[in-house]
DNA sequence: TACATTTATATGTATATACATTAAATACAC
DNA sequence: GTGTATTTAATGTATATACATATAAATGTA
């Protein structure tokens, strides 16, 4: 029985509006954690894998840093620092967007798409192992947070 | 409608586990936003925000750096740094552990004490504003979360 | 055109997370 | 008791988050 009261040593919550708040940060913990030493071999971060998610899912169009930054799970996240990192790396392509000398555009590179295609099938695993509902339960939390920002 | 797909402009997911792991790191984004915008001008953040809670539960008994970290939400964070960051506030006190001078009891002021009673029903009014499920909703969701973790 | 406003990206700084290492104290084996 | 291993906390370093500010380019308006 993993708890969430149990798991953090805590007896009782102020009110359910509290304790489920704790919950959905610890099991945040919980499941970048486990994401965090699924990518270490691979030197890469689980915030850098989102990256390139974004741009695989964009199949061959540029998009700029802010189009990034809003596509990120964290919106309060620095795209262009972590472009940054994933172009040192080769992971990605930046070339001056030539309509509007501002924007800057992002391109994955072949080398970021093989990364993505050897993660692909650790990670499906990892989510297996380490999400213990059934796809029924899943949908109901996926409807529930959701519902839950409104 | 705040669906997930929506929210980070993805049409669809490889998988159930996957999508429901972005959901969750998305809504723990969307919550400490919120938290971090509330306890701004009272110059404290979420994380050392939840060691005074922990420390506020101990009811005046001592707590040893090593037992805080394992009760914290992010079991990777950094207990010893948080608790000095605290006692420059003046928010915690430090002192040596007579029994075993390694560890080191940790308790908090009435400094401390007093900011966790003024932050109280902001944080009820606030977590009631940014939680927009009924309890019983949010039951099944504590629940579902717990039986994710296993 | 000139000038203010807005937009896109980068950068500066503080805090936190992730993880390795160090230093000191204690526990344990012999 | 001596020497080794373990435990506790602190520290070092890289990355990321949070938010303010800077810089350059584009846009809008008199």
């Amino acid at each position: 029985m993993g708890k969430i009261e149990d798991a953090i040593q805590q007896k009782e919550f102020k009110d359910p509006f509290n304790k489920v708040v704790v919950n959905i940060l610890y099991t945040q913990s919980y499941l970048v954690t486990a994401q965090n030493a699924l990518f270490k071999p691979y030197d890469i971060s689980p915030e850098q894998y989102n990256v390139l998610r974004i741009l695989k899912g964009q199949a061959g169009v540029p998009i700029t840093v802010s189009s990034i930054q809003e596509r990120m799970l964290n919106k309060m996240s620095n795209a262009s620092r972590l472009v940054e990192k994933l172009k040192s790396k080769g992971l990605v392509l930046r070339s001056e967007c030539p309509n509007d000398r501002r924007q800057v555009d992002i391109l994955i590179t072949q080398k970021g798409l093989d990364l993505l295609h050897d993660l692909r099938p650790l990670l499906e695993q990892a989510n297996k192992n380490f999400i213990n509902l059934n796809l029924e339960e899943i949908e109901t939390l996926n409807n529930l947070l959701d519902k839950l920002r409104g």
